[in-house]
DNA sequence: ATCGGAACCTCTCAAAAGGC
DNA sequence: GCCTTTTGAGAGGTTCCGAT
């Protein structure tokens, strides 16, 4: 533990706001203009020629740091650290220094969460000798390097089940394979909504619209339900089962599915017989001439999203699709053996994906308990850290498609 | 720098429609 | 005529935008 020398915020820099730009004032072309979330447009104008650290200073993303490229406009709502004393401050080493400490403690403003230049007046900085800020910077960059990596093998084994689909069953718009087209309500045993009753702390684990998610459920905030014993039955789900959202104030909601297996409730450390789903949620029961997860696939296919939207109805600001909407939406069926193939390899690289995720998570830990050792001063010279990067960078290494 | 309110999202409720 | 299913409406909460 080294005692750092302690400064204040604004004496090493000076934080600036510039006039909000409205959506109209932006361009496709020119210089990025940064706002609370980053790059949100072009403008023709800059007021940035060096790159320089942005904190968010309203709303729920309130403290957000970003840093922008140079030659850029910072809009308002974010403010800027200009005239950095760089003699005594490194600008990566503040960047994640301001991302591990946060804003809590300065955050003000009734309604809104804010901060004010007036309370970032009494925001403190640990300042190590330049050379320890560099290495400090550096090592958390190095991290969170890994950490970008590993998110974007996500990101790619997600398209990689996108052109998969493409692959085997071809485009649905053209139907390039000529399958069979039925509508979907000849597929399905049944169409039946969910509860109304009201959640509360007793009953069955019920799930909601945002347990309907990027075509999977999570477990996270699982709410109750009480029901008697023959809704119960009614809406007990069971492996195969296919949750479709039917109700939300945004369209592109409306129509997000996602499949009920069973294996994934338990990992969730759940009892998989236990659930039943609410009534903004459409179960789809299935006969077997289509598998869910092909169905549930193609309706999350552009084809399948064009032919949903084109279904649903508004009313009061609000989008609503219906079993006769459901029902009516033209469904190609692929020859039973291809369905089958394409499930197990969908099979596999959801399984690579859980895989990734984790080791993504345990990055996120290694990262923080970097952050936390830091700047605490605790990150000696000859410290394993080397080998647990290189440990990291390996597993990073392995190309999924190689175990396909 | 501040604040009002639009927009967005989730959830509940009750009326309408359907089935026996 | 009663019970179940389907449906739209809107309350209530959160997030974000932009005018002042």
């Amino acid at each position: 533990m080294k005692a750092w020398e302690q400064v204040f915020l604004t004496e090493i820099c000076r934080p600036k706001q510039w006039p909000t730009i409205t959506q109209e004032q932006l361009t496709e072309i020119g210089y990025p203009v940064y706002g609370a979330n980053g790059v949100i447009g072009y403008f023709d104008r800059y007021n940035h020629e060096e790159p320089t650290i942005l904190i968010t200073c309203r709303g729920a993303t309130c403290g957000t740091i970003n840093v922008c490229e140079s030659k850029s406009y910072v809009t308002g709502n974010a403010m800027a650290l200009d005239n950095l004393d760089t003699l005594k401050v490194n600008q990566d080493y503040l960047a994640h220094f301001l991302k591990h400490k946060g804003f809590k403690y300065i955050i003000t403003g009734a309604a809104q969460p804010q901060i004010t230049l007036q309370s970032l007046g009494k925001y403190k900085i640990d300042l190590p000798p330049l050379p320890e800020q560099k290495r400090i910077a550096d090592i958390l960059d190095r991290a969170d390097e890994l950490r970008t990596k590993r998110r974007q093998a996500i990101e790619h084994l997600n398209e990689l089940k996108k052109s998969i689909f493409l692959d085997m069953f071809g485009d649905p718009v053209t139907n390039s394979k000529g399958w069979v087209i039925k509508p979907l309500e000849q597929l399905v045993h049944e169409f039946r909504y969910g509860t109304s009753n009201k959640s509360g702390e007793k009953g069955y684990p019920t799930l909601r619209i945002p347990n309907v998610f990027q075509g999977e459920l999570n477990f996270e905030e699982i709410k109750n339900v009480l029901v008697d014993d023959s809704e119960f039955h009614r809406l007990k789900l069971q492996e195969g089962d296919l949750l479709i959202v039917r109700t939300n104030g945004n369209q592109n909601y409306v129509g997000r599915c996602a499949v009920f297996e069973t294996c994934r409730v338990i990992e969730s450390g759940y009892d998989d017989n236990i659930f039943i789903y609410a009534s903004y949620l459409i179960r789809l029961r299935l006969r077997n001439e289509v598998n869910s997860i092909y169905l549930r696939d193609f309706l999350l296919s552009q084809e399948g999203r064009r032919q949903l939207l084109s279904k649903s109805k508004t009313s009061a600001g609000q989008y609503n699709i219906n079993t006769q909407g459901l029902g009516s939406i033209n469904i190609p069926i692929p020859c039973p053996n291809l369905q089958k193939k394409y499930i197990n390899r969908i099979v596999v690289i959801s399984k690579q994906i859980k895989i990734y995720q984790l080791f993504f998570e345990q990055l996120n830990n290694l990262f923080s308990s970097l952050q936390d050792r830091a700047f605490k001063g605790e990150l000696s010279k000859n410290d394993s850290l080397e080998s647990i990067l290189k440990n990291h960078a390996k597993n990073q290494n392995k190309q999924p498609e190689s175990q396909l």
